[in-house]
DNA sequence: ACTTTAAGTGAATGAATATTCATTTATATT
DNA sequence: AATATAAATGAATATTCATTCACTTAAAGT
């Protein structure tokens, strides 16, 4: 009985804002120029999104989700616990290099007080899946037996570093490198 | 010929400003607060720091000094490379969940605009002598050959977030764990 | 004691920018 | 075609601070 609300702002609202907050920081981030950047008035943005906190909470957690099912999307649960493992690490550092944007964004958001406890406790919750399935290596003897938290740490942390080395162009991660960064991540967690 | 500068207000306004910084986040960081904080007024922040991002740059390279001063003390020259490189990981690791502040505070500022490239710059150069510890590992064969970098993320990284996580309450870290830890990060660089 | 100089003060200023709202426009229903 | 409704607009408003500055206070030299 109306005008409907346009599908294709919301997509590019979060376009504009992740390029303009990895381009100037969230301080500099102006809702203005969002609304330049995607094409729309001002007070446009604020029919979609209630105000810039609400906007870079669901940013945030749709940039999540989406890595982690895209991530996930290599699982299948015939493969064994090794096998499934070097597909999970190799696809999710391929990600993480080929979309840099999209893991500084959600890094450096992380642990912001710009996000509100719920967004990163539904964050934290798109990660159950993976800490099921080492939570299950352990219980097979392959991994070490350490909280599952710690081992997932292990993991994340040299990822997230290198790729914002590669992210700064001070280091050229290519093939060779990959296989030698996996073989690194698996003996710090084998048995 | 004039009243001099109060030397303990440098240390105040610091530590005024990393408290707020690890509370409010530094959007919410503001000039008056610190001066309330740090027990001055507005104006007085302003005869000690020209600026907000002066005050943010200066803290920052004076949080990162003071930590790689502090991790290299126990550098002994007679040490073998191993004997060595444990000594050092296991007090970096010690240091930074002792002060979880300060390695928050310089992780958070790491990879923002607040910084300044020359920050950033003078900042980087306090980790020479580490990188020339692990070159030095790489050319005596006992750790792989890699980028200095590389090798520095892949233990830098765990690190981070370990460190996080029991900051956070989420993980409680005792001694025991303390050498599971230092046990994979070595696993993971070792030749 | 007096003078000079710089530190210290905090209210006032002004710039930046998030949000609102009166108005216009588009579309779905009748 | 007419009407109703909500989207879209962007100028106007309100707010939030960083920074300044006219003034006061304290210390050092004479």
């Amino acid at each position: 009985m109306a005008r409907p609300k346009d599908d294709s702002k919301i997509p590019a609202i979060y376009e504009a804002t992740l390029r303009l907050v990895l381009e100037t920081g969230f301080n500099g981030l102006k809702m203005a120029d969002v609304a330049r950047e995607a094409k729309l008035a001002t007070g446009t943005l604020y029919i979609y999104f209630k105000n810039k906190e609400v906007l870079i909470n669901e940013l945030y957690f749709y940039l999540k989700k989406n890595k982690v099912t895209q991530m996930m999307s290599v699982s299948d649960p015939t493969d064994s616990f090794q096998v499934a493992f070097k597909k999970l690490w190799w696809n999710y550092f391929t990600i993480s290099l080929n979309e840099p944007e999209r893991m500084k964004f959600i890094e450096q958001f992380t642990h912001t007080s710009y996000l509100t406890k719920k967004t990163k406790q539904q964050g934290d919750l798109l990660l159950k899946p993976l800490e099921v399935f080492l939570a299950d290596g352990i219980k097979q003897g392959i991994i070490k037996k350490l909280p599952v938290a710690l081992v997932l740490s292990q993991l994340m942390g040299p990822i997230i570093e290198i790729v914002k080395l590669h992210y700064d162009g001070s280091l050229k991660i290519n093939s060779a490198l990959k296989e030698e960064l996996f073989a690194m991540a698996w003996a710090s967690i084998r048995k």
